[in-house]
DNA sequence: CTGAAAGCGCTTACAG
DNA sequence: CTGAAAGCGCTTACAG
């Protein structure tokens, strides 16, 4: 394994101090008032030896890492895939990179696994914060580290997010079930605190009443697929008069399709069905579902963009920025008038 | 931004060197010969001002970053997601992270992406090789930088890898098809000369000719799902004699499904179907889609048994560790005997 | 049993 | 215009 060239060999070979290299690297030649032919000299030495100066002794010394840590829930949920997709190429552009973990919504674990991000310096954090993680993120915003939350943001923690309407998303679907003619509305969600599932099921409960019709909620305990089906298996027998549901996310959706298949409902024809969340799978169903899609590459890019705006600047004390982003129904199928 | 205690703070305040203090806190107390009581004194202290010690300074000192890279494609496509997934969660338990980044196929791209890699001093390569890299992971491996390569090898390129077995899961798809009374067997692919594209191909036409049949193939140059299905639709409507269908990755099949939407194409009632890759529609298809799984567990867990023990090993050339692991045909509706 | 010191490869305040 | 030197926070060979 041949050794790298450090600084100390460029300014060896051109005799003259590695303070001279590292200030041409830099580009504060000219700030420095170095001559144009020895920083021509230096770039020269540095393009023919390929030279790469060490991001971790640059990092030790600077205590900048130019790596973002990116926490969430698994990513190998598509939504957080794709964010974390689009993140990273934002972010490769500009020259840092994407740190991920997934928390599997173990409270102890993303403690853990913020801590791992502490302890390697990353330049800034961006989560989806699980249940429990409150008091921590608190204390990490304290010292003035970048962090930026999205799909979920936390009542009382004063930071930086990016989410979605979600309240008006739900108002607006469930609107359109009710325009098109629908009147017991089921609403399918799961049992849990998270601000982004509160605001959805707040959405339809005010559609609900603004038309004055009766709400009708169940709320899974989620705790895999297999059992979330036999729950709702049980909801949709106790609740055979309903004539439309709303799923509020797509693992739930994808289990409500499922239990169709097990009850032999029809889409449409017993039930209209609208899904928080568009996947492809919608898409292939007969009739297709009609979807409230979240706008990922927005979300990726706003976030980024808070990110990089708090990670430039030096110790300004701005106001959060704090992003609520539309989404889009698609209408297809399965909510269309009788 | 309150300072970080570091391990000169702990030794002051014990008023012992930070050699001392390190090698208590590196676990060579007893190697060392240092008093229990010492130990205990320092480990107290430890736990007690909560110090971490700061790892750009371990990395910059040890040369060792515990950060592995993860290359592929697209980190949002399902397949790659899902082994990012385990790769750290195995990656995590043993203080290991993942840096990602998505070539998406660009070879210039994946090429420096390569080169930050190095720059940031990763411990390991964990890759998913686009096309043209084949020189560059020569000269990567030649630096005994431990590689692990999935998904695809190099025919040219000695390295670790863990793959599936392409032939022998194509081989057996289309004998499957075949023993169920199908003999117009086609084969939807992309035109490519990726290894494991080529092999799932070759599979594909050593049983069409050990049944002495006529192969029917189509290479899909592909660029986007559009223009994929307009190249379907052609083939199909050209070929409109065969009675099965065989699509060579995820990707391809669902612009297959599409496709058949789109010209009325009933599955297994006109076409038979097998799915290279499993993925949640299928099951959503009416009948079901017969699919070849790939164990995405097993492979992410091989290739994080190949490397661990690649990062433990001390210049200990070992021969090449080469997996091929199997696959699954999961036999639904689409492919049954009519 | 324990410590002083070199060194990993950078950046930058200071000096001239 | 340019350089010597301190220092980021560790690890470890060497000395006693």
């Amino acid at each position: 394994m041949k050794k790298r060239v450090s600084i100390k060999d460029i300014a060896k070979q051109l005799n003259i101090s590695i303070t001279t290299v590292s200030f041409v690297i830099n580009g504060k030649a000219r700030e420095k008032n170095i001559s144009e032919s020895l920083t021509k000299k230096v770039l020269d030495l540095v393009a023919e030896l390929n030279y790469q100066p060490n991001a971790l002794a640059t990092s030790l010394r600077t205590g900048k890492t130019k790596i973002i840590g990116f926490l969430v829930d698994d990513i190998s949920e598509p939504f957080f895939a794709g964010i974390a997709r689009r993140i990273d190429e934002i972010a490769s552009s500009l020259g840092y990179k994407i740190l991920f973990s997934s928390t599997r919504n173990d409270t102890e674990k993303a403690i853990e696994l913020l801590q791992i991000f502490k302890d390697r310096h990353v330049d800034g954090y961006i989560m989806a914060l699980p249940e429990g993680l409150e008091d921590e993120v608190k204390k990490l915003i304290q010292t003035d580290a970048p962090v930026v939350l999205f799909d979920r943001y936390v009542q009382d923690v004063k930071t930086d997010y990016v989410i979605i309407d979600n309240k008006n998303s739900t108002y607006q679907a469930t609107e359109h079930l009710i325009e098109n003619g629908y009147k017991k509305i089921g609403f399918v969600t799961i049992d849990t605190v998270q601000q982004q599932m509160v605001d959805r099921l707040t959405g339809y409960e005010a559609a609900i009443e603004a038309y004055s019709l009766s709400p009708i909620v169940k709320k899974i305990s989620y705790v895999n697929s297999s059992a979330s089906i036999e729950e709702m298996v049980k909801f949709f027998k106790a609740e055979n008069q309903l004539d439309a549901v709303i799923f509020a996310a797509n693992y739930i959706c994808l289990d409500g399709l499922r239990t169709f298949r097990k009850l032999g409902i029809k889409i449409h024809k017993d039930l209209a069905v609208v899904s928080f969340d568009d996947f492809e799978i919608l898409e292939f169903c007969e009739p297709p579902v009609t979807a409230i899609a979240q706008p990922l590459e927005a979300i990726a890019e706003n976030v980024m963009k808070i990110l990089l705006n708090k990670l430039k600047k030096t110790a300004k004390p701005v106001e959060n920025a704090q992003v609520s982003l539309p989404t889009i129904l698609n209408i297809r199928g399965s909510s269309l008038k009788k």
